[in-house]
DNA sequence: GATGAATGAGAATTCATTCAT
DNA sequence: GATGAATGAATTCTCATTCAT
């Protein structure tokens, strides 16, 4: 199943979301469009579940990163989503509109959220005690909005990298810390 | 022009994004297909015209806010965002979905960023001189990111508006603070 | 109305048919597209209508080739046939496979008919008598058949003028002289 | 393949060329419209296809002719080319109308100036040596001319099969024997 | 299980024509 | 008489999906 996500990938990468049709779908895949649909039900539940491995993608880049034994965690967790909305930016940004598209919009938000959460566990003296629902709820969209426009294309490409990573690290630091 | 808009918003919102079908745009403004055609030179067209008209109506919005004499403007900008972000919220995801597809992305910042910008040039106390522009975008990207969480659906819509406008309005001013 | 098929035979030369819309004709003749249903009642009629203004040209070409008292009246007739076949070969090229469709073929042999018949009676020495209608026919047409390959694109075009003129007349005395 | 051509051929001689909608087409073929996208990438490739077909034929009659073993070969031709052209007369002339839009009319040419060359070689003594190119242009042009008279429809039709033929043949032997 | 030819509902778009101004 | 915005019937073509092999 991974090589007809990855043949779905490639062409919303390279050709755009109007040249993904089923039928070239499974030609890059290598398969018949029968065996296809052997796999998905159908075309939506071939774009959810290529969101999904993105999503998961990311979730596993993060707990990666906790796990890692750095010395600043948090700072790695944010280069960590910083650097993967630096990437691939044509296929994410295609992956997020779909996703939107389809309602799902508010699985986009796990990864961040939930590894926050771990770390708030994990190291509760980094984020200062384990926040309320309302104040992870802002710091992880916060943070997430600043990621996301990284996707789009915007004016954020042109802040050098650990400087946007600096600012961030500040803005969390400061929310956290003005309780 | 503005009716049909209204129309393409209607369907969106009423019936879905699998619904706009230029027919029936058409039909719903009561005009006929060829008139459309006359106004948009296709489906894509009406749709980014959409997606303008909403982001025009949310700068104006911010604006109108930042022109009433508040004691706090800047509490009266992010409810104002807040607001318009928990309204008509099928509309406006089908709208960021088109838009981000259509890679015009970056338009979505520019109220936020626009306004931002007016604020500090406005009223330069409140958000301690004018902030430079890393730290202009990591503050609208982040407070843009938790309005378009509240779009998405996600756990936003349980936390009381005005918790969640103070929360946000602390991170503003935290971050400002921080430097 | 000469203007409009002017627009009309501007756009067959420059554009092809599928750019011949009534629309575009209107605009090109610089008059509203209501203005145009004046002179005309569809736009069958004014293809038509322009068919037979160059059907009509080329009678007019042919008489006045005719009338000039060249030594040899049948020659020149020959060379202002086939020089009309050489030149504007996109429009008459649309312009016939318009007529044909239209069932007015038979029209498009009338001026090399009519003109033919006229030579006939007016210099009875040089077709050796009237031939007979059936000889009419097959000459006329035989002639307007190479002039045609000319407008077709054909071999013909590598064919010096005046090596081609030769063998039309050539094909057209012996025709004639083996009664 | 061939019985979408069919199908085409018979709405074109049937119902004219207004009536052949791509619909119509697959309907008439007894095949669903995707189907016929199957075989021709669009509209025009049908049409084409279809024209190629008709010459195909033609050539395909004039071979036969010219392999059964005659005593005058060179006759038994041209009754072939001109009987092929009083059948069918209403679709032969809707394709030659659509070739020569699409700017393929030389191939028009090709049967009788194929088989033209062929009988030069084959049969040297009939047209007197191989003649030039352009002798070869001037008749087969003429002839086809002619026998195109024929389908649109004119005065040709009111002369009597054999003696047109005669004339014809006459035609030809005058020019070859005029060197 | 794999295949891919066949399907056809449905979508976007065009353009000849009308008619109120 | 001129205009051109409005019309909508009609057409081409796409593509998700099926199912017999």
């Amino acid at each position: 199943m991974g090589f007809i996500l990855e043949a779905a990938a490639r062409i919303l990468r390279e050709d755009g979301r109007a040249a993904l049709t089923t039928n070239l779908v499974a030609e890059r895949a290598g398969i018949g469009i029968g065996t296809l649909y052997g796999y998905f039900p159908d075309k939506e539940a071939t774009l959810i579940a290529l969101a999904r491995r993105m999503i998961d993608e990311d979730t596993a880049a993060l707990r990666a990163a906790l796990d890692t034994d750095d010395a600043e965690p948090l700072r790695l967790l944010v280069r960590t989503l910083l650097n993967r909305h630096r990437d691939d930016r044509a296929l994410r940004r295609e992956v997020m509109s779909v996703h939107l598209g389809q309602g799902l919009g508010p699985e986009h938000a796990r990864p961040v959220a939930e590894i926050s959460a771990l770390l708030a566990r994990r190291a509760p003296g980094l984020l200062g005690r384990t926040p309320p629902p309302e104040q992870m709820f802002v710091l992880t969209r916060a943070v997430l909005g600043i990621a996301r426009a990284l996707v789009e294309d915007g004016d954020g490409a042109e802040i050098p990298p650990d400087r946007l990573e600096n600012e961030v690290l500040r803005l969390i630091r400061a929310y956290l810390g003005s309780a």
